[in-house]
DNA sequence: AATGAATGAGAATTCATTCAT
DNA sequence: AATGAATGAATTCTCATTCAT
């Protein structure tokens, strides 16, 4: 988890050393646990801090405030993310059985999902306050614009239209199913995967079979 | 929505006279309009009892924290769900077409989720602080108890626990479809509705068509 | 000091009862000393509570921030000083000599002065933080009007460009003098208290002697 | 503004090499300005290490603490005041009309003045912190052991203790008419100078006229 | 010598909750 | 019963100062 670079975030300051990029991350790490036990809102800086094993005097330093590591949690939550997909959907499956490709990209962002539990506060958090519901919104966008893209080379007859609307559908589909799991125990995370595949391809079938 | 009686929650004193009850369902409502439009986190207790226009010596009269508004709340909108869900299963539908079914059920709770705004919030917490996930759980258990019960009916043959998951992914798509709505624009929410009813038929068919 | 009521200042909350403006004056009245003994920015708002004998959240509730205190305070201060040279220049005393209307003039100032030392503090702060400069500006400008009027009165005849000239001399000629004695020991404020006068009367006399 | 030696404040170290010098220097150059923006308590140590170009480190590496640059500063101020004066009253001047001596003085203080405003919020801080009002003292007795030797020069006969009182009395005035014009816009400060003039001569000439 | 990351005590402000009136 | 003033622990963020590199 604990990575070498990228943070898009407004940091405070830009890290110069290899010291300062650890931690960064040690931080953004030590924030996505606490926000994925409390909830953002419950989160303080100083826990967070703490966990990181730094002072509250360094975290301002990287951090101009508490908002911005919720913003640099998610800029390299999406940039992680962007990496997995790139991953499964890197060479040309315009041939490929859907249920197929629906299993990999499923698998994928299931194995995601289940090793952040950090994104998941903040990817489900649309309804909380204000700054959770930006970071929300702007991971689910980044989202649909990926799937979109894929629908897109796989049905070019689909309206633009529609394939907007169906994107953004699968994306909640997803989001919804890997919620099913993440929220109840063990068993329900292999069910909800397995249902979301079932899900998706009986909605996607008939748009982009 | 200001109603004469049931709230459930732990109250710390059941109110004998109807002004009693009228206070509380003001600062339920109070607390439903805040949490909506800020989070319940963000939310303080003082803000409550100032829209409810009483002193927040009343509020905690009759409740004995923050939370158990929550939960008051939570206990409420189900308790108004419930009611809305038997209007629209009152009847035997069994031999209903499922399309018919699908488009009653998406419609009333549409209208449902969009009346309160106050219960997205509490509905979709499941990510946030303990509090709201408690209260989240306990909505979607009230919901898949329901589609369970209806599922059964339908569909007899249907062993118990494939019942129990088609009827909690029921539920999550039902949930996510709806949160597409809420969280965008008006046009948006027509076709969530109306792709809420497409994703539905199209998983449900196979299973209790 | 404790006075019974005005205190223009934005208050959060106009107190309803005589506690609250008790309170709200404990809490001037502490401010001005710890001011005075450490200057504005020194002070912290817990002390100010602490010497008011109140608590941090009782202060907070009649001051949204430790500005909103300093501008009370000297709401207070100049609305006094009112007092004090409306009492001094109550009744026509343009027939008088000019040495004993300034003799009683700084008389007065001088006792204000000296019974005041958060005055000081917050009428000689114009070069220190932007907020005090604000405080000390519209201190300032209060009595010059005063003074401005007076010398119209008294001299009918001075250009009225040439009197607003006259009347901030004479308001910084006091202020200095006050300063002088003010600042060192208890001999020199006699001293200061005589030789304002000897200045005044030497820099007016050919004004409006 | 920039020289290259005297400074007499408790450096940590006294600089060995030009380079040395420069960098304090440049410290209490940007020390001066911040102070003269904002005031010494808002003035922030790193805020004058990142105008002075250095780093913090090197900053204390010459200054123990934050009031030590305030001290400097201000030494540097009466050193510079000094050689000031020193040009003004150079020659004898006995036999000099008292207005012609009182008005280059006040000229050449009002430069003095206009060009250091950093200079101002050190000599007019005695109302602020404890140190500040150290730093004002300081400056404020050099200048009147000035105006003492000055005046006992002109007028021989004036006792001692008089003339203590007349200079102390000279150099509040000048300070305060110096404020007068420091604080509002540019045509005041051109009527401070003047009037400065005015109030000297008319106290001073019954004195030592 | 120079750098700037690291530290943590301390400051302003909020808010759930109590309790005197 | 109702009111709202009072409380103070907890929170976010700053800044003087140190010290490893």
């Amino acid at each position: 988890m604990t990575q070498t670079e990228p943070v898009a975030g407004p940091l405070r300051r830009r890290p110069t050393q290899a010291r300062g990029w650890r931690r960064v991350h040690q931080i953004l790490d030590a924030a996505a646990g606490l926000i994925a036990e409390m909830g953002y809102d419950n989160v303080t800086t100083n826990a967070i801090a703490e966990r990181a094993e730094t002072s509250i005097g360094s975290l301002y330093q990287f951090f101009p405030d508490k908002a911005s590591i919720l913003h640099a949690l998610n800029a390299r939550y999406l940039e992680h993310l962007e990496r997995v997909t790139d991953e499964v959907l890197a060479l040309d499956r315009s041939g490929e059985a859907l249920a197929d490709l629906i299993d990999d990209v499923v698998d994928a962002l299931a194995t995601f999902h289940h090793a952040h539990p950090g994104f998941q506060a903040v990817f489900y958090g649309g309804h909380g306050s204000p700054e959770l519901g930006e970071a929300a919104r702007h991971a689910s966008e980044a989202i649909v614009e990926r799937l979109s893209a894929l629908y897109g080379t796989r049905r070019p007859s689909l309206p633009a239209e529609r394939r907007a609307v169906v994107a953004t559908t699968s994306m909640e589909l997803m989001k919804a199913m890997l919620a099913m799991g993440a929220l109840r125990d063990e068993p329900w995370r292999q069910r909800a995967a397995q249902e979301a595949k079932t899900v998706l391809l009986r909605y996607l079938e008939p748009e982009i079979g």
